[in-house]
Order: C-alpha cells, then structure tokens, then sequence
DNA sequence: ATGCCTCGCACAGCGAGA
C-alpha cells in the first residue's frame, strides 16, 4: 500500500496537476493539505471520477484537509479536527483507517512570525499533536502520520538550501525542532531518513527569488511510521519532478510504500 | 532591509503562506 502526503497550495486551483499526479503515480492513499476550500467547494465528483473516494475538512480560504483512497479499500473516518482545544477552529487534521491503516492527515501550523502569538499556537499544536501521536501508539493498527510539518527536522543543509536564511525562521527554530523530536522519540521513524539516512531530501521550494532552478528548498513534508507500520515500510519517495511542472504547488508529493 | 510569487477573496489590494 502506497500513501502519499502533498500539500497542494489550493485545490481547486491545483485541481488538474492533481488529477495527473493521481493518474501517473496511483498512490492508494493521500493526504492533502491547504486545500483553501470551504466544504462545499471540494471537487468530491473529480475525484471520484479518477477513482478515488475522499473524506475531507475544509476551511474558507486557509487551511483545509483531506483523505484520498482508491475506490474500493475500506475508508472510514477517525477522527476530525485535532483533540484538546475546542476553541481552535482551524481546519488541520483529519484521521482514518484504510484497510487497517490508520492515516493521520497534519497540516501543522506555519508559526511565523516568531516569536508571537502564532508561534505560540504552533508549539501549543505540537503539544496536542504529541498527545494525539502518543494514544495512536496505544493501538495495535499500523500507523502513518503525514502531512505538512512545518518543521525543518534539523539545522543542516540535509534539510534546509540555507541555514543561515532560515535561522530566524519558526520552521528551523530550535523549540520547534525539540518538539518534533519529542514526538519521534515516542517511537515514530522518519520514513524519508530510513532510506536516504542523509544529503537535501527537499520537499518545499519558495514561489519567490527562484527558489526552485537554484534548488533553495527544505525538507517539512514528513511521513511518520509508528513501529508496526515501520516494520512494513519497503520503500519512500518524493515526487521532486512535479515542482517544475506549470502551476505546480510549492510543495511536492512524498510517500512511502507498505508491504 | 525589503520584495521576490501564488492563492483566495472579490474586484483592489491585502493577508497568509514559508
């Protein structure tokens, strides 16, 4: 089983380059993020036509989530927004099972800039997440955590085209980074690392100033396995190749493939 | 030091992204 995590900047506005992504690469499951749609707006019967069935969470214009799965694996809804604040309204995660997988689907706050209250927002987040993370591995199920981080895992041009741009950043700074690795420490693997252990594995390259001919990305698109699922995980990806194409989303797709 | 580019909203230019 192939699942796939992509953030596609908007998707009625990335609606084709994600029906030809769907097409040229089948993955069975995705999780989309930034979807910048209101509910309603969700192109549930394009989908459906390329062969997918989806559950999705949308937002008006920011945020938004959704679970993709091929047409006929078992999909059923987990969980809806993150536990433990019901004052946050932010469309940015949402949880199922496929085929007995649990597929947790983050688009984890920006937090810039730092510091101030949306970098507050973002480690308060990463604690819920944490708290989220910690019950999955109660479960005896195979599990995936994936979407948009935000995290630069670590000061290194491994994951970042330039330390020094970035250092001011709340992507690369160090409490957002100690946060992910207390949620790595729970026993979750970094499914890109265990099969490129290091060199740029970018995932995100800025709109601006060219970022993508001079290679000026980072790596914040994540896939977690919990340690059944780790056990399973033969192969993870990403799909550099789709940021060159027209109207790309500044994100690319990663995935990883389970025995 | 700032903007660079893109999207959504809504119809002009701004907030947000990262």
């Amino acid at each position: 089983m192939r699942i796939a995590t992509y953030n596609i900047n908007g998707i009625k506005a990335r609606l084709l380059r994600l029906l030809e992504w769907l097409g040229e690469t089948t993955p069975d499951v995705v999780c989309l993020q930034e979807l910048k749609s209101q509910d309603e707006g969700f192109p549930a019967a394009d989908i459906e036509a390329a062969g997918y069935q989806a559950i999705w969470h949308g937002q008006k214009s920011f945020n938004g989530v959704a679970i993709l799965s091929r047409a006929g694996l078992d999909l059923h809804e987990t969980q809806r927004g993150l536990p433990g604040d019901p004052e946050d309204a932010q469309s940015r995660y949402l949880e199922a099972a496929v085929n007995g997988v649990i597929v947790g689907c983050l688009y984890l706050p920006n937090g810039n800039p730092q510091p101030g209250p949306k970098f507050d927002y973002k480690l308060a987040w990463m604690e819920r997440l944490a708290a989220r993370g910690e019950a999955l591995l109660a479960c005896e199920a195979p599990v995936i955590l994936a979407g948009d981080w935000n995290v630069i895992p670590t000061t290194t041009h491994d994951d970042t085209f330039s330390v020094r741009a970035m250092a001011d950043d709340a992507l690369m700074q160090p409490e957002s980074q100690a946060a992910f690795r207390r949620i790595l420490a729970q026993g979750w693997i970094d499914a890109i690392r265990t099969f490129q252990p290091s060199g740029p594995a970018y995932t995100f390259w800025d709109y601006q100033a060219g970022a993508w001919a001079r290679d000026a990305g980072f790596r914040i698109d994540h896939l977690l396995a919990s340690p059944v699922a780790a056990d399973r995980l033969v192969r993870a990806g990403i799909d550099r190749a789709y940021r060159g194409r027209e109207k790309a989303s500044d994100h690319v797709p990663v995935w990883v493939e389970l025995r």
